[in-house]
RNA sequence: GCCCAUAUAGCUCAGUCGGUAGAGCACUUCCUUGGUAAGGAAGAGGUCACCGGUUCAAGUCCGGUUAUGGGCUCCA
C-alpha cells in the first residue's frame, strides 16, 4: 500500500503497487501523456517502474533537464535500431548523450556516408512514428553475455565485463531491437519528435588511438520541432561569427597552402589589430612592473636537454637543425631563455621579484588533423612572462597577476570567467612542503580576489600547481586563454639561485603566465566574440572618409590627414562611385565611422558622421569628432557616440 | 597521425551519362559627378590543388600527395 509524496509535498495513497505512469495518470491525463520517466528519491526510473513502498516521486517530462537528456539518449537508441535494421552487419558499441545531442559508435565493415545518414534518419522517423513500446528487463550477466554474443555483438559483451558486479545488467527492447543500457528511457519511440543526424566521424574504441576505429554518427535531439529549429539557428549564428570566414571577408589574415598548414599570415588589417592589442599589452605590463625581453628563435639542443623539453616535450618539437658541430632547436617555449637571462649574473634576494615579459613566437609540431584556423596552429606568439620570486612572495605575485589578467581581459569585453585551480598530480617534482605552501598561496590569492573557482585535484603539471582562466564569449562559448603556473622544476634543473639575507644560496620560485595565451588564438576568439565589429580602439580602419563627388577630393585628404595626425586610423575613398555604394561597402567592412563629405561639409569645414550600425549623427566640426573619437578609444569600450 | 568529406576565376559557388569551362560579386576600361546599404556598358581573367593511371577522349573514373572542413587523440 504505497503512499507517494510528490514534489509539492502532496500525498497520494494506492491500494496496490503502482507504476510511475499510473501515478501520473492519477494526477491528470495531460501529465500522463507528457510523462517520460520518474525520479524516486534521487534515482531516475522508467515510467513503467513499479513502486511498491512509500516513496517521494517526481514525474519527469521534457521540461526537466533529465527529460531532455533522456530524449537524447533514447534517440541514440532509435538510431542504433535504424542502423541495425538497415545494416545488419553493424555492431553497436556505446551511445552517450553529449551537449545538444548524442552520438553512437558502430563497428562496421565500411564507413557510413552522408547518404547513409539520410537513409538512417528516414528509418528513425518511421520507427518513431510506429510508436514502439520501450521495455526494460534485467538479465543475469552470463545470460546477457550469451545473448549479445549470439547476435554477434562482441563489443556489448566486452562492455558487460566492465560493469561492476553489484550492478544489474539491464536491457532495453523496442520492436526487434535490444540494447544493453542502464536507462532510463522514454516509454515509447513516439516521444521522439525532433531530431536530426548531423555528421559522421571516425572515433577510436574507448578513445585510445591504439585501438580500432569505429564509425561515429552524431545527432541532435530536442523535445519539439521549434527547439530543434532554434538549435540549428544557433549553429548558423556561430557559423556567421566564424573567425575564418570573417578573417577572409575583412581581409585580416590567411593561411597559405604554399607555406604549409598552421602558419598564419597577418594581412595589413589584421596586423593593425594586432598592433593595437600589443601596444595595449605592453602599456599594461609596463604599468604592472614588468620588464621586457627579446630572445632568439633557436638555441643549442643542449639547452633543451637541460630544461628537460628534449625529453618530455619531444613529440611537440620540430627536429633540430644541424650546423657544424652543434644542433639547434626551434623553440617550442620561451622559458629556458628567460632562465638563462636570470643566470647571467648573481641575483640577490633584494632583486626579487623579477618580472620579465616577452611576446615570444614559438613553434610546435601539431598533428595535421588538429589544425583549426587561428585556434590551433603550428607557429604562434605567446604573451609570455616569467616571474622569479622568493617563496614568501608567491601569494602577492599571484594577486598581481590576477589583477593584471582581469584588467586586460575586461578591456577586451570579457566579463565572465571560469577559473580552475589544479593541484598536485601523483607524479610530481618538488617537496610536499613546497607544493602545500604554493597551492595554499594560489588558493589564498583567488579567495582574496573573491573569485569563484573549481579545484581540479591532481590536475596540475608535474612541475607545479596552476590556475587556468577560461573566458566566455558573446555567445557563451568557453575559451582557455590565461594560465598561471608555478614551476619547481626548471629552477632545479638550471640550478638557479639567489643570495638570501642570511648570505646563503636559495632557489627562486618560477611563475609562468600568459594572459592572452596565444596572440593568434586570442585574435580568433576576439573576431568571433565581436563578430568582426571591433570596438573603435581595435578597428583596423576607425574612420572612412567618403566623398560624394571629386570636388571634395582635396578636402577629404585634409580631413584624413588631420585624423591621422591625431593618431587615428583613417582612410579615404575617392572612387568614382555613388555615396550609397561606398556606404554599403564600408559598412560591410564594419568600419565604425563613415565620414561623408559633400559640398556642404567642404564649405562649412565639417563632416557628416554615420555609424556602422546605420545611424546618421549629422554634421559636426572635425575637432568635435576628434574629441569624441578620443574619448571612445580611451574607454576601450563600445561606441560612446552610439550611446 | 587516424576516420569521413571537400578542392573549378581573386571571392562564393554551378558544371547532367567521360565529348571545346559557367554564373554572381570583385578586377580593368569607358559612360555617369551623385547626399547615406549595390548607376550603366564593355573587357580581361582557368594547366579544373598537385603527381600518376584508365580511355580515342578526364574538371568528371581510379590511385597517390598536399591543403581545408568535421570528428578521434592532444592542447596555447
Amino acid at each position: 500500500m504505497p503512499v507517494i509524496t510528490l514534489p509539492d509535498n502532496s500525498r497520494r495513497s494506492f491500494d496496490a503497487p503502482v507504476t510511475v505512469a499510473q501515478v501520473a495518470a492519477d494526477i491528470g491525463p495531460g501529465l500522463a501523456k507528457a510523462t517520460l520517466a520518474g525520479r524516486i528519491d534521487e534515482r531516475l526510473v522508467d515510467a513503467s517502474h513499479l513502486i511498491e513502498d512509500d516513496a517521494r516521486l517526481a514525474i519527469i517530462t521534457d521540461r526537466d533537464p533529465e527529460g531532455l537528456d533522456m530524449i537524447r539518449h533514447s534517440t541514440a537508441h532509435l538510431m542504433a535500431q535504424a542502423v541495425k535494421s538497415l545494416y545488419p552487419g553493424a555492431q553497436v558499441t556505446i551511445g552517450p548523450v553529449i551537449e545538444d545531442g548524442f552520438y553512437y559508435d558502430f563497428a562496421y565493415e565500411r564507413p557510413f556516408h552522408p547518404e547513409d545518414l539520410e537513409k538512417i534518419e528516414a528509418k528513425m522517423k518511421e520507427l518513431a512514428k510506429a510508436d514502439l513500446k520501450v521495455e526494460r528487463r534485467v538479465m543475469p550477466r552470463d545470460e546477457a553475455v550469451a545473448f549479445f554474443r549470439e547476435q554477434g555483438e562482441e563489443y556489448k559483451a566486452r562492455i558487460i565485463a566492465d560493469i561492476p558486479t553489484n550492478e544489474d545488467i539491464s536491457l532495453y527492447s523496442q520492436g526487434d531491437f535490444t540494447d544493453l543500457c542502464r536507462g532510463p528511457h522514454v516509454p515509447s519511440t513516439g516521444k521522439l519528435k525532433a531530431f536530426k543526424l548531423t555528421k559522421v566521424a571516425g572515433a577510436y574504441w574507448r578513445g585510445d588511438s591504439k585501438n580500432e576505429m569505429l564509425q561515429r554518427i552524431y545527432g541532435t535531439a530536442w523535445p519539439n520541432k521549434q527547439q530543434l529549429e532554434d538549435y540549428l539557428h544557433r549553429l548558423a549564428e556561430a557559423e556567421r561569427r566564424d573567425h575564418r570566414r570573417i578573417g577572409q571577408e575583412l581581409n585580416l589574415f590567411s593561411i597559405q597552402e604554399d607555406a604549409g598548414g598552421g602558419l598564419v599570415f597577418w594581412h595589413p588589417n589584421g596586423a593593425r589589430i594586432r598592433r593595437a592589442i600589443e601596444q595595449f599589452w605592453f602599456e599594461m605590463h609596463e604599468r604592472a612592473g614588468y620588464e621586457f625581453l627579446y630572445t632568439p628563435h633557436i638555441a643549442n639542443l643542449e639547452l633543451w636537454k637541460t630544461s628537460g623539453h628534449a625529453d618530455f616535450y619531444a613529440e611537440s618539437m620540430y627536429e633540430p637543425m644541424e650546423d657544424e658541430h652543434q644542433a639547434f632547436q626551434l623553440k617550442p617555449m620561451n622559458c629556458p631563455f628567460h632562465v638563462l637571462v636570470y643566470k647571467d649574473r648573481l641575483r640577490s634576494y633584494r632583486d626579487l621579484p623579477l618580472r620579465w615579459a616577452e611576446m615570444g613566437t614559438v613553434y610546435r609540431r601539431e598533428m595535421s588533423g588538429a589544425l583549426h584556423g587561428l585556434m590551433r596552429v603550428r607557429g604562434f606568439t605567446q604573451d609570455d612572462a616569467h616571474i622569479f620570486c622568493r617563496e614568501d612572495q608567491i601569494e602577492a605575485e599571484i594577486l598581481r597577476i590576477l589583477d593584471l589578467t582581469l584588467a586586460v581581459l575586461q578591456a577586451f569585453g570579457f566579463e565572465n570567467f571560469d577559473i580552475n585551480l589544479s593541484t598536485r598530480p601523483d607524479k610530481a617534482v618538488g617537496s610536499d612542503h613546497i607544493w602545500e605552501h604554493a597551492t595554499a598561496a594560489l588558493r589564498a590569492a583567488l579567495e582574496k580576489k573573491g573569485l569563484a573557482y573549481d579545484v581540479d585535484e591532481g590536475g596540475g603539471a608535474f612541475y607545479g600547481p596552476k590556475i587556468d582562466i577560461k573566458i566566455r564569449d558573446a555567445i557563451g562559448r568557453q575559451w582557455q586563454c590565461s594560465t598561471v603556473q608555478l614551476d619547481f622544476n626548471l629552477p632545479e634543473r638550471f640550478d638557479m639561485e639567489y643570495v638570501a639575507d642570511d648570505n646563503t644560496r636559495k632557489r627562486p620560485i618560477m611563475i609562468h603566465r600568459a594572459l592572452l595565451g596565444s596572440v593568434e588564438r586570442f585574435f580568433g576568439v576576439l573576431i568571433e566574440h565581436y563578430a568582426g565589429h571591433f570596438p573603435l580602439w581595435l578597428a583596423p580602419v576607425q574612420a572612412q572618409v567618403l566623398t560624394i563627388t571629386d570636388r571634395q577630393d582635396d578636402y577629404a585628404r585634409q580631413v584624413a590627414d588631420l585624423l591621422r595626425e591625431q593618431g587615428f586610423r583613417a582612410e579615404v575613398d575617392l572612387r568614382n562611385e555613388k555615396i550609397g555604394f561606398k556606404i554599403r561597402e564600408h559598412t560591410l567592412q564594419r568600419v565604425p565611422y563613415l565620414l561623408v563629405l559633400g559640398d556642404r561639409e567642404k564649405d562649412t569645414g565639417t563632416v557628416a558622421v554615420r555609424t556602422r550600425d546605420g545611424r546618421d549623427l549629422g554634421s559636426m566640426e572635425i575637432d568635435t569628432l576628434i574629441q569624441r573619437l578620443s574619448l571612445e578609444t580611451a574607454s576601450r569600450g563600445h561606441s560612446v557616440l552610439e550611446d
